[in-house]
DNA sequence: CGGCAT
DNA sequence: CGTAT
DNA sequence: GCCG
């Protein structure tokens, strides 16, 4: 089937099947929307779609001058929010719906915003309908090209699907594609992504706005050896606990990332008015210039302190605290740490209670080392609380994870599993977030965000998939981080539509374990969970930040008023962006971190 | 001087 | 407190 | 440590 064009409008159309238009959404209603489809008929189905907003789209109909139809077959246009072929058939005759124009709900809104039909091509509800939307749309036929062309540079977003289909060896790039084999289960366009990149409008990207979210910062800046050495201030005002220093540091680091011009002479001035770069950073700018080097880092660099407590904190599950606290009690080097850890004479009091539960947390090994033992064994044999035996078992994993993974790699464990939740539940779509998103060659780990086109097929999913995962040896090690609130009556919050698990995978045949974080989205808070998930960690902290000076709340699994909690789903990723009045910043210009 | 993401 | 971005 |  052949799919491509679109363009960024389908993104920026008003939001629908539920909670609507951001609060600074400030469509103006254009021209007379009461003659936008004048002369048109328009079928609602239902289905999917809360009553309350049906009754709006009816008003919409009404307030567009549009006849509304009974019956699909007295339509030229079917509104719908199903975005599947099977459940689409459950009320309308494909042969019927083939002959219309089938649009989401946005289509309507949209044209009656702007005061006309507007071109059904962003808005074709199903992706095996678009060409016969296209061809029956009432703003007239549009070219809904059968061009297949797969010129994309950014892979991330695959249906996933397994790609043998890649078929008899014949050309492509070494891209995953959009594959889907046909008479498969429907993925409707909302999940899918552009088929053309979003325009970046680098003049609506100051490099001297306050939040790094309204600005482009590319992964190596022209003035990158300044932030890695700001970056060393940064982190060990962490490992020291001055989180809100560090916090300054990190704002430094992020806006000078964005600063396109190599401070110099020429420029320092410039810089130093930079937002976020005040008194004490001005300083070390001029110190940086001067001398070519800023004493505090210097000293930071040589103190053992900081080495310590920055080789420490390198192991997974060791913070800043529980790195102080090895420090305090006379550790200094990682052989000394792990003696401190083999002896079990480790005082509990160490450890501090962290977000483990101890039902989920440990996923032993099967055979081989000493990790095939249950973790209530091993706490009874070995006296250590679960804490200190992650901390024992993150040990032996720290050669691995120190590796860096190359993209080709990411993408390959990326395919595995894909190839192996297909065999669970198929129809799954995915897109890789993280560094790998934003373009790093060489990636921590592996980030994948997950979700399903019909949305109960979602909760559970990753318990179940990581238990299959584990029992096919793929993933030794698992953290769950959903479970003990599944449903709080008292919660305010809707967060349960997101399930994550923090996993060590080891791709079959290799034996470099890899860390890999799998998170499962309802549909409606995929692409909600997609930006959340690409980061950088700056990115995400100020993208927070807007959204809360706008009175609204943004989190991985969610985009709320804080008023009224009323939610709100976005259907593409630039739809978040406008939601907030930002421009549109690509994930590759998302390096806000050092 | 309070706030700093969730 | 730890993890994630 | 910087900003409103």
């Amino acid at each position: 089937m052949s799919t491509k064009r679109s363009t960024d409008r389908r993104a920026s159309s008003s939001s629908t099947a539920s909670p609507s238009p951001g609060p600074v959404s400030k469509r103006q209603r254009v021209s007379a929307p009461h003659n936008a489809l004048r002369g048109r008929k328009v079928h609602i189905i239902n289905a999917k779609i809360e009553n309350a907003v049906v009754g709006e789209l009816l008003e919409l109909v009404e307030r567009s001058g549009a006849a509304h139809a009974r019956s699909p077959e007295d339509a030229d246009v079917i509104i719908t929010a199903i975005g599947m072929r099977k459940r689409l058939e459950r009320h309308v005759d494909w042969k019927v719906a083939t002959s219309k124009a089938v649009v989401h709900p946005a289509w309507l809104e949209d044209s009656v915003a702007q005061g006309k039909a507007l071109p059904c091509e962003d808005y074709a509800a199903l992706r095996d309908l678009k060409e016969t939307t296209c061809a029956n749309c009432p703003s007239g036929p549009c070219t809904c090209g059968s061009t297949d062309s797969d010129s994309d540079t950014s892979p991330p977003v695959t249906p996933s699907k397994p790609r043998k289909p890649r078929s008899s060896g014949h050309r492509e790039p070494d891209v995953p594609t959009i594959v889907r084999t046909s008479t498969r289960t429907e993925i409707p366009m909302y999940l899918m992504p552009p088929e053309l990149p979003y325009e970046v409008k680098m003049d609506k990207l100051p490099f001297n706005t306050r939040f790094s979210c309204q600005r482009a910062a590319p992964l190596e800046c022209v003035n990158q050896e300044l932030s890695d050495t700001l970056e060393i201030i940064r982190r060990s005002r962490l490992l020291e606990g001055e989180e809100r220093s560090a916090l300054s540091y990190g704002r430094a680091i992020a806006v000078i990332k964005s600063f396109p011009k190599k401070i110099t002479d020429g420029t320092r001035d410039e810089a130093k008015n930079l937002p976020n770069i005040g008194v004490k950073l001005s300083k070390m700018i001029d110190l940086y210039l001067d001398t070519g080097k800023i004493p505090e880092i210097e000293k930071i660099r040589h103190s053992e302190r900081f080495q310590a407590l920055s080789s420490f904190a390198e192991i997974y599950g060791i913070g800043p605290s529980t790195a102080r606290h090895l420090y305090a009690v006379g550790v200094r080097t990682m052989t000394e740490l792990e003696a401190y850890y083999e002896a079990d004479t480790a005082p509990e009091s160490l450890m501090h209670l962290q977000g483990v539960s101890q039902d989920d947390a440990v996923e032993p090994e099967p055979e081989q080392d000493d990790l095939a033992i249950e973790s209530q064994t091993l706490v009874e044999h070995t006296g250590s609380s679960p804490q200190e035996m992650w901390i024992k078992i993150a040990l032996s994993w720290r050669h691995d994870l120190a590796k860096k993974i190359s993209r080709d790699e990411v993408e390959s464990i990326h395919a595995i599993i894909c190839a192996e939740l297909d065999k669970m539940q198929s129809g799954c779509v995915s897109t890789i977030v993280g560094g790998y998103r934003r373009g790093k060659s060489e990636c921590g780990d592996v980030d994948i965000v997950f979700t399903h086109p019909d949305g109960a097929r979602v909760p559970g999913l990753c318990r179940r998939f990581v238990r299959q995962l584990h029992d096919k040896g793929l993933v030794t090690h698992v953290i769950h981080s959903m479970g003990f609130h599944s449903h709080d009556p008292l919660r305010t919050h809707h967060w349960d539509s997101l399930e994550k698990a923090l996993t060590v995978f080891i791709p079959p045949g290799k034996t470099t374990r890899r860390r890999v974080d799998l998170i499962f989205a309802a549909p409606e808070v995929y692409w909600t969970a997609v930006v959340g998930w690409t980061g950088s960690m700056m990115f995400e902290r100020d993208l927070r930040s807007v959204a809360k000076l706008q009175g609204m709340k943004f989190d991985s699994s969610g985009i709320s008023r804080r008023r009224d909690s009323k939610l709100f789903y976005p259907r593409s990723e630039k739809e978040i962006f406008d939601m907030f009045g930002l421009a549109w910043v690509p994930p590759e210009l998302r390096n806000a971190d050092a």
